[in-house]
DNA sequence: TCAGCTAATGTAATAATATAACATTACGTA
DNA sequence: TACGTAATGTTATATTATTACATTAGCTGA
C-alpha cells in the first residue's frame, strides 16, 4: 500500500486514474439499465451523460449547454434540463443541491441516495453509501414519525487527495 | 400524553401551537447573541428574521422581498440577500439547499448543522440534532480522509403531523 | 471640530438557474 | 394511413442570486 493510499484510509481515488474507464463503465451501465427498464437513452441523453462523466466534478447545466452545442446545434436550456431530469429519474446522476450542479452516479443499479463528499479544493465529488449514516438516519426518521421520500446528504470540505497533496508538497 | 403526541413518538410540533412564542423566543435569542458577538442586528436584519419566523415553512428570498417592502420601501434583492447572508453567518437561519429557501434556526447558540425534515404536505421544516447520524457521519468522514467544513442533511417526505392528519381524518 | 475609517444600506444592472407553453418530429401500432 | 405517444425544437419568461458603485451613519483619533 502506498503512502498516499494509507493516508486516505484506503479510499483513494488516485489523482491520475484511468478516467476513460470511468466514462465507458458509466455509459455501458446506463445503456444496459435503460434497455432493461424499457426507457430510451437517446443521443442527447447519452451525450449529456458523457459530458457529465467528463470529470468527477459537479457540472453546471449551462456549462453542459455550452459543451453540447457543437454536437447538438439546436440545444437550448430545455434540452439540457430535460436530459438531466431523465438521468436523475433513472438514478444515473445526482443533483448536488448545494451547488446547483450535477455529477455522475456510480451506483445507479443500487440505492442512489448517498453521501456526497464535495472537495472545495479540487471540486471533485465522491459518493459513498455511508450505510451506518443511512441506518442512523432511518432510525431518526422513525423517531420523528417522518416518512421520507428522498434525502440528500452533502458535505463540503477537503478530500483525501487534496489533504495529501498539501501535506506532501 | 395525547393520542397525537403518541403517534408522533413524542416529537410533535402541535398543529396549533402558540407560534407567537416561537417568534419572540427566536428574536430575543438573536438579539442576545448579536450583542454577545458584537455584531449588529439592524432593523432590516431583524425584520427579515421576523418574516422568516412568521412560519415554520421555508421561505423564498423574493417572497421575503415582497413582504418587507411595506416596511422597507427601498428594499431590493441585495437588501434581502445581505440580510440572509448575515443571518446564516450568525447561525440564526438555515438555507434549505434543496428548495432555495430559508428557515429559522432554533439552536443558534449550539451546533447549527442539523437534519432538516421537510414536509411535502404542510411544507413545514423540522430541525433535529440527530446526534447519532452526525456521529456516524464524522466516522464516515474519518474513514474517507475527508475534512468537512460544512454539511447539509435534508430529507423530503411527510411529517408526523400530516401523517396523523391523514390517518385520523 | 472634522477628516478619515468602517459597516451598513441604496440603487441599477445583469448574471445564473430553471420552467412553461406550444409546435414539430419520429416512430410504433391499430 | 390515421392515430397516439415520447422526444425534441423553439420562444419566451420566471426565478434565484450577484456585482459594482454610490451613499449614509456612526465611530475614532488628530
Amino acid at each position: 500500500m502506498s503512502l498516499t493510499e494509507e493516508a486516505n484510509h484506503g479510499h483513494l481515488r488516485p489523482l491520475e486514474h484511468d478516467h476513460t474507464k470511468c466514462i465507458s463503465k458509466a455509459l455501458n451501465t446506463a445503456e444496459q439499465l435503460c434497455v432493461v427498464r424499457g426507457v430510451q437513452l437517446t443521443p442527447i441523453r447519452q451525450q449529456v451523460l458523457a459530458l457529465i462523466w467528463d470529470s468527477h466534478k459537479a457540472v453546471k447545466a449551462y456549462d453542459l449547454l455550452d459543451r453540447i452545442k457543437p454536437l447538438q446545434n439546436a440545444a437550448k436550456p430545455a434540452t439540457i434540463y430535460r436530459a438531466l431530469d431523465f438521468l436523475i429519474e433513472q438514478g444515473l446522476i445526482h443533483k448536488v443541491e448545494s451547488l446547483n450542479a450535477f455529477v455522475g452516479c456510480n451506483c445507479s443499479e443500487r440505492q442512489h441516495e448517498l453521501l456526497l463528499l464535495i472537495c472545495k479544493h479540487c471540486n471533485e465529488v465522491e459518493e459513498r453509501p455511508a450505510s451506518e449514516v443511512m441506518q442512523a438516519l432511518s432510525q431518526e426518521f422513525y423517531q420523528a414519525g417522518f416518512s421520507p421520500h428522498s434525502k440528500a446528504i452533502e458535505a463540503h470540505g477537503i478530500c483525501a487527495n487534496c489533504s495529501d497533496f498539501h501535506s506532501i508538497s
